[in-house]
DNA sequence: ATGGCGCCACATTGGCGA
């Protein structure tokens, strides 16, 4: 099962590129973060057509995150029980035995907002719900865009970006806090190359000077990531004419290798 | 230090993202 998650920057921008991805990569789950549609504007119709059914919480202007997959999607769930928010942000699902949640994370602005209060807050319950749910899905993968560099070798230029939001001591604990449930960076899980990252600013050419962050990840429960064999990110689709500003970030997990146990669905 | 780019909307400028 190839599971990917990618911060789109406006799907109706990027559906034509969305849709030669899913035709080059082949992947069987798509997390997309960022539609900035409605549900009645979600091309529903031509993802269909690549063989994906989909599901979308979206809204005007901001946020907004489907999920793309070729098996039926079972149990679907918007947002985070308990969190009164108006910002569409966080829909799951049940693809192949597998609880897959995408959720665009809150930027946080800086550390002075109430955006920043927000972040925080929203993590912590983010965390408290999947604590629940890892033990409904042994399963489970968590896939999106963090907003979160969780460490420096994630970050271009660690000195520059110190204490600021996105790297900020408190994100990183909130960033641990959902390892300590029992999940595993997928990226972590394999050798890397330097200075891998998957978001990178539109201006200053800083993709060409590889000034960037990786803030999007998927991160896999014990059984999943036990069964991972790969996890990079792809840096071909930012290299594009008109490109997100996100790389699609992708882990292989071999549901074959998956041992049976009498929690495990 | 500032702004750079790209997207969106009660649009031709301002808010926001990261």
């Amino acid at each position: 099962m190839k599971l990917v998650s990618w911060n789109v920057n406006s799907l109706k921008v990027r559906l034509p590129q969305l849709l030669d991805f899913l035709a080059m990569r082949a992947p069987d789950v798509v997390c997309v973060q960022e539609t900035k549609l409605t549900d009645e504007n979600f091309p529903f119709e031509a993802l269909e057509a690549a063989g994906f059914q989909a599901v979308h919480t979206g809204q005007k202007t901001y946020n907004g995150v489907a999920l793309l997959a070729r098996a039926p999607m079972t149990e679907v769930t918007t947002g985070i029980p308990g969190l009164a928010d108006e910002q569409r942000r966080v829909i799951a699902a049940t693809v192949a035995g597998v609880r897959v949640v995408c959720a665009y994370c809150p930027n946080g602005q800086s550390l002075d907002s109430d955006k920043y209060a927000y972040k925080l807050a929203w993590f912590d319950a983010l965390t408290g719900w999947l604590a629940g749910e890892l033990q409904r899905y042994p399963r489970l993968a968590l896939l999106g865009d963090f907003n979160i560099a969780p460490e420096d070798r994630d970050v271009h230029d660690p000195e520059a970006w110190k204490g600021s939001v996105l790297v900020s001591d408190a994100e990183r604990a909130r960033f641990k806090a959902l390892l300590a449930l029992g999940l595993e960076d997928s990226f972590r899980l394999f050798e890397q190359p330097e200075k891998a990252f998957s978001w990178w600013d539109y201006r200053m050419m800083a993709f060409r000077r590889n000034h960037g962050l990786r803030i999007d990840h998927i991160l896999l429960s014990q059984p999943l990531a036990r069964a991972c064999t790969g996890a990079t990110i792809d840096r071909d689709m930012r290299r594009l004419e008109r490109p997100s500003d996100h790389a699609p970030v992708i882990a292989e997990v071999d549901l074959d290798r998956l041992q049976e146990t009498a929690v495990d669905r």
